[in-house]
RNA sequence: GCAGGAGUGGCGGAAUGGCAGACGCAUCAGACUCAAAAUCUGACGUAGGUGACUAUGUGUGGGUUCAAGUCCCAUCUCCUGCACCA
């Protein structure tokens, strides 16, 4: 059979689509999975090679899943608000309605044309208003439980973009978006209180299948850490000054202290200070520099003394100098530190330079050449003397801190609290009323959707603010709690706020009445294998569990993690080996592979070209061995046979059963694909195979290359869709040659190769293994030491 | 600096401590062809030998073991993430 993937591609696709044999079922009695890749954002340049290599992974195991009696929801959808659409908007002047419509028209196309199985009936649009009803709905239920607050803060702000950027969007001090470079500016910001859910969403980690590193990454990012919080206090001032360390035990080795730049308590006692002028002038040095700037260079410590303050520490009662330095942040502690020099190496270099004391309190060390962060016996410190274990010192020196009322243990994390605003048009408006009289008011649930505007200029002010803020007709409304007119909030919410949930509505996608169905709820989540990028691990990943561990505590879903288990495939490189990119015109359009060599082979290749998890650079001339690969399996149609030498094929195809069934599962792809081919060579070297060999055949190539074992299951009688049948099994004892060749080793190297009965006894084995002609002559006149058999592997003579 | 991962032919990559290089690509030779493409057959780590074979070989240096790509120690390089986090 000549393999014509054009017309046998339609063709299965139109009857796919006519039978609707993959879409999920709700009711049904069979075990449930639920396959889950991450749902594109659907810009104008189409799809890339890269989402195709990120959906085959869950739609082999989705198709392997249904073959084996799974009922299986596998949905797609499009995230689509957000800033290339806007920006894109601005330039061309048409309504990211129509882009986005556009967009999300040509991705389905795309997607249909490589023949994914997904569940079609329950795609979702976030841009869509029954659907964002919903996104700001869940918004309302955090606003509801104290998980929303409004405050002035330092952002980072893309001067480019005119847009506030959380700490996530700006990593490496770049806009994620345009790739300029960030800059720190006041505004008005609204928070998401994920750091409320951090120890839970640390502690859930224990209960997921995520890759150790993602599960790393996570740990990495939420930065749990335990100490204590330490109230010094400034000598002739009523004031505390509070810090947080992890070392409270090294108190009595404190000589200074530092306060961030931006530390409130300069301006407090601005008249106190003598050298305010200085101090003024280092403080807009450092606001000149960004975020980035003052943590990623390797600088020498930079700082002034506060004349006229001193702390005083509580535990020695000495007075101590205080410094303000950009080495201390205001974003993580208190914004203020106690300078432990010989035990911290950047208090040590800031000591050095300043001209601090350095006391040391922990032995082990030489604090003459560098600070010393080891364990080690506890010394000049007092009732702390003679400790030599970290956890007691620290333990002693809180319940002393607690005692005398001036600390206390505590934990901070590296996270932030989530920015959740974007003076943007194109993404939900926040669902908040601003009202003289009542403050900040929610609008009522059954006013949502609060629907965005008409627009035409999708400008954003040049201070930043919304486009929204324009219209007139959508800022200026009631309160709806007191009556009197009062202003719409005109933020809209950030890119990641329709993702954190979506895939709960596939669950029950067209219900008006909840997000979905709680029954629904229950019968398909968690899901059970989600698939993406190691780029979403710190933003997406996390934002959806924080939502979703939300939902589950205020009983909206019934359980507290989201996804069961988590993969990540690997980038596709461009044929140079580099990052495919448009600008290094390396790119590789999937529709091309599909228009030359067929959607088949673009699915077969994708998933052949090598370890899943891993960045391998695209090889057109592999894409043709792929294709080689489907035409050869496309001839077995003409050397079917009843004949007995079929038989011969029985142990490969059993093999063959087993491998691809289990690389599956292991996500090892290559290797399934391998032994398919491996499978095929033995199947030309017996020159014919049998009907029901040939539909073994298909139903294993069916995952991979669907259309083709489509059309192999139809010529050759299958009844129905091949993608329903049910998948192989196979036989241990069948999967067993009879004869086995093994290595016959002396001292370790290979000297020969002889043939044995599968699963002799050692006995029988080392008799053949002395009786092989080599062997015999190479341990002529020599003495066995001593002889090692690995059952139907090896055998090794030990000989003098 | 910290954390995680990876270094195997010309290339992508295989190998529960047990015959390194499966499978594919590229290359070379042969068949078919007027010829080319396609297809089929064979060779294909390196060095030596006409040859059966011999030596050598998984970043580098040690070690454990009858046996190491795989385990241990040290070291170099690369990737990914975090990074003055107190």
């Amino acid at each position: 059979m000549k393999h014509n993937f054009r017309k046998i591609e339609e063709k299965w696709q139109q009857k796919w689509e006519e039978a609707g044999i993959f879409k999920a079922v709700d009711g049904s009695d069979k075990p449930k999975f639920y396959g889950l890749v991450e749902f594109p954002y659907p810009s104008g340049a189409g799809m890339h090679v890269g989402h195709i290599k990120a959906y085959s992974s869950l739609e082999v195991i989705s198709r392997k899943r249904r073959m084996e009696g799974y009922n299986v929801l596998f949905p797609i959808g499009f995230d689509a608000f957000g800033l290339p659409t806007e920006n894109y908007a601005i330039k061309t002047g048409t309504h990211p309605r129509k882009i986005t419509d556009d967009n999300i028209a040509k991705f389905t196309e795309q997607l249909r044309r490589v023949g994914f199985s997904f569940d079609w009936d329950r795609v979702i649009d976030t841009t869509d208003e029954d659907y964002y009803k919903w996104t700001q709905w869940i918004f309302l239920k955090l606003f509801e439980h104290g998980l929303v607050f409004r405050s002035k803060a330092l952002v980072n702000y893309c001067p480019s973009c005119k847009v506030v950027l959380s700490n996530e969007d700006s990593q490496g001090g770049k806009c994620d978006i345009c790739h300029s470079d960030v800059v720190q500016k006041s505004k008005d910001v609204w928070y998401l209180k994920i750091t409320e859910y951090a120890d839970k969403l640390l502690e859930g980690l224990d209960h997921v299948e995520y890759p150790a590193n993602v599960k790393q990454q996570q740990v990495n990012w939420i930065g749990k850490s335990t100490g204590a919080f330490v109230d010094f206090t400034l000598d002739g001032i009523d004031e505390k000054l509070e810090v947080y360390t992890t070392r409270p035990d090294t108190l009595f080795g404190v000589t200074f202290m530092v306060i961030a730049p931006e530390h409130p308590l300069i301006d407090k006692y601005a008249g106190r200070v003598g050298n305010m002028a200085a101090i003024e002038a280092y403080r807009s040095e450092c606001a000149k520099k960004t975020e980035f700037e003052r943590t990623q260079l390797v600088k020498d410590k930079t700082g002034v003394k506060i004349d006229g303050i001193e702390a005083v520490n509580p535990i020695t009662g000495k007075k101590i100098p205080v410094f303000i330095a950009d080495y201390v942040m205001m974003g993580y502690g208190t914004g203020a530190i106690m300078g432990v020099p010989a035990h911290d190496q950047r208090d040590y270099e800031f000591a050095k330079k300043f001209g601090a004391e350095i006391v040391e309190v922990i032995k082990g060390g030489d604090i003459l050449v560098e600070a010393y962060s080891g364990d080690g016996e506890m010394v000049n410190s007092g009732f702390l003397n003679g400790y030599t274990n970290k956890k007691d010192s620290i333990a002693r020196m809180i319940e002393e801190l607690e005692k005398m009322g001036v600390g206390r243990a505590g934990v901070q994390f590296k996270m932030k609290d989530w920015a959740f605003n974007r003076q943007r048009y194109w993404g939900e408006p926040i669902p908040i009323v601003h009202c003289k009289e009542c403050g900040m008011v929610p609008v009522p649930y059954e006013e949502l959707p609060l629907r965005l505007p008409k627009v035409e200029n999708f400008e954003p002010g040049t201070e930043g603010e919304s486009p929204l803020a324009k219209i007139e007709s959508f800022v200026n409304c009631t309160c709806p709690k007191c009556g009197k007119p009062a202003r719409r909030e005109t933020d809209t919410m950030p890119q990641w706020a329709g993702s954190s949930w979506y895939f709960l509505r596939y669950i029950d996608p067209h219900n008006d009445k909840a997000f979905a169905d709680p029954e629904k709820l229950k019968y398909w989540m968690p899901v059970d294998w989600y698939n993406g990028g190691m780029e979403h691990v710190t933003r997406h990943v996390i934002y959806s569990r924080f939502w979703h561990h939300f939902l589950y505590d205020i009983g909206m879903v019934n359980t507290p993690e989201p996804y069961k288990k988590r993969s990540i495939q690997g980038l596709i490189l461009g044929p140079d080996g580099d990052k495919m990119s448009k600008s290094k015109g390396n790119v590789v359009d999937p529709l091309d592979i599909v228009k030359d060599y067929g959607a088949d082979t673009l699915r077969t290749y994708v998933l052949f070209m090598g370890d899943y998890g891993a960045a391998t650079p695209w090889n057109d001339n592999a894409v043709k061995g792929c294709k080689r690969f489907l035409e050869r399996v496309s001839g077995f149609v003409d050397i079917i046979s009843e004949d007995a030498d079929t038989q011969k094929l029985e142990t490969p195809f059993h093999k063959t059963i087993k491998k691809v069934s289990s690389d599956i599962e292991d996500m090892k792809f290559n290797t399934a694909i391998a032994a398919l081919m491996t499978l095929t060579n033995d199947i030309y070297a017996v020159g014919k195979l049998n009907k029901e060999q040939i539909q073994i055949f298909a139903k294993l190539l069916c995952p991979f290359a669907p259309h083709l074992s489509e059309e192999i299951w139809e010529v050759t009688g299958g009844e129905g869709f091949l993608s329903v049948q049910s998948w192989p099994t196979y036989e241990e004892s069948k999967t067993i040659e009879a004869q086995t060749e093994i290595g016959v080793q002396i001292n370790g190297k290979l000297r020969s190769t002889v043939v044995i009965p599968t699963g002799a006894e050692k006995e029988e084995v080392f008799a053949i293994a002395k009786a092989d002609e080599r062997i015999a002559s190479l341990t002529q006149g020599k003495t066995f030491v001593k002889e090692i058999y690995v059952p139907n592997r090896v055998v090794n003579f030990v000989v003098k």
